[in-house]
DNA sequence: ACTAACCTGTAA
DNA sequence: TTACAGGTTAGT
């Protein structure tokens, strides 16, 4: 579910509310839910810790618990951290919830593809997968020289290649599309045949697709929520995502629909070259 | 470089 | 009943 703009919109909405606050109780509804830690252990570690920052990398989120302790959290398709002021009965898909200070925070994900692993913070920094992503698209670093540098001399499809997190994080399925309508080029395109101009187009179609989710809050195409349980409104600036057979809203042409890197894949073969 | 697997829900 | 869904990984 969650991409970049999506899950950075969890992170903001979420630490206005838990930021300093501690984590009286713990209940593992699904245990299967946290890993990194025996079942029994996991309450025990994480009890009675202060919640101090929450990151985000990629689609990861970085809960960052007292006395170097991060719970790195993935929504997966349809995962959600839900923040409630006051006591709220677990609801049907609800798998772990973090009794607080004030209020209390519930993970669910009724596909339960969705993890929080527990690890020591200075493994966050090696020996977690979060060292294998690749750069942060809206920092200041990613430019199209990295751009260019991270396709290198692949032989992938563009989808293929933006899909991949170790080439380049916190783009999925939405993003993806919408970005390289934005730049007016195929999915289909090789990484290898762009030229620079391509490249540089591709790259700030990219930045500017994520800046302008995040500041819509996110895409409710289907499940998607924020920890306050609101939408996010970038849907109505949606190109191609959820649209093969309609007409583009740039040129009227019939939006082609493909599977590509094993993704439902939509384009405008006019408008995207 | 595809495909299946992990799950449940919804829509065709 | 079948196909498909904002993801990732482990298998051919």
């Amino acid at each position: 579910m969650p991409e970049l703009p999506e899950v950075e919109t969890i992170r903001r909405t979420l630490a206005e509310h838990v930021t300093d606050l501690k984590i009286e109780e713990i209940k593992l509804i699904w245990p299967s839910a946290v890993i990194g830690w025996e079942d029994r252990s996991f309450e025990a570690l994480v009890t009675g810790r202060r919640i101090q920052t929450i990151d985000r990398r990629g689609k990861y989120l970085l809960i960052r618990l007292d006395s170097d302790l991060t719970l790195i959290a993935h929504m997966r398709m349809t995962g959600r951290l839900n923040y409630y002021a006051e006591y709220q009965e677990p609801e049907k898909h609800t798998h772990v919830v973090f009794r607080l200070e004030q209020g209390e925070v519930h993970f669910s994900d009724v596909r339960k593809f969705g993890r929080i692993q527990v690890i020591p913070t200075p493994q966050c920094i090696s020996g977690s997968t979060l060292c294998k992503l690749g750069p942060e698209p809206l920092e200041s670093e990613f430019t199209p020289d990295v751009l260019r540098e991270r396709f290198g001399k692949k032989k992938l499809s563009l989808k293929a290649a933006l899909l991949d997190q170790h080439v380049l994080a916190g783009l999925g399925n939405i993003y993806v599309d919408e970005s390289l309508f934005k730049a007016g080029i195929s999915p289909e395109r090789g990484v290898d045949t762009l030229s620079e101009e391509e490249i540089c187009k591709l790259h700030q179609a990219i930045q500017t697709i994520l800046q302008a989710g995040i500041d819509a809050q996110g895409t409710s195409f289907r499940d998607y929520r924020d920890a306050n349980g609101e939408k996010g409104f970038f849907e109505r600036e949606l190109h191609v995502y959820g649209r093969g057979g309609e007409p583009c809203k740039v040129c009227g042409q019939t939006l082609e629909r493909l599977r590509l890197a094993g993704r439902t894949t939509v384009y405008c073969s006019r408008c995207q070259k």
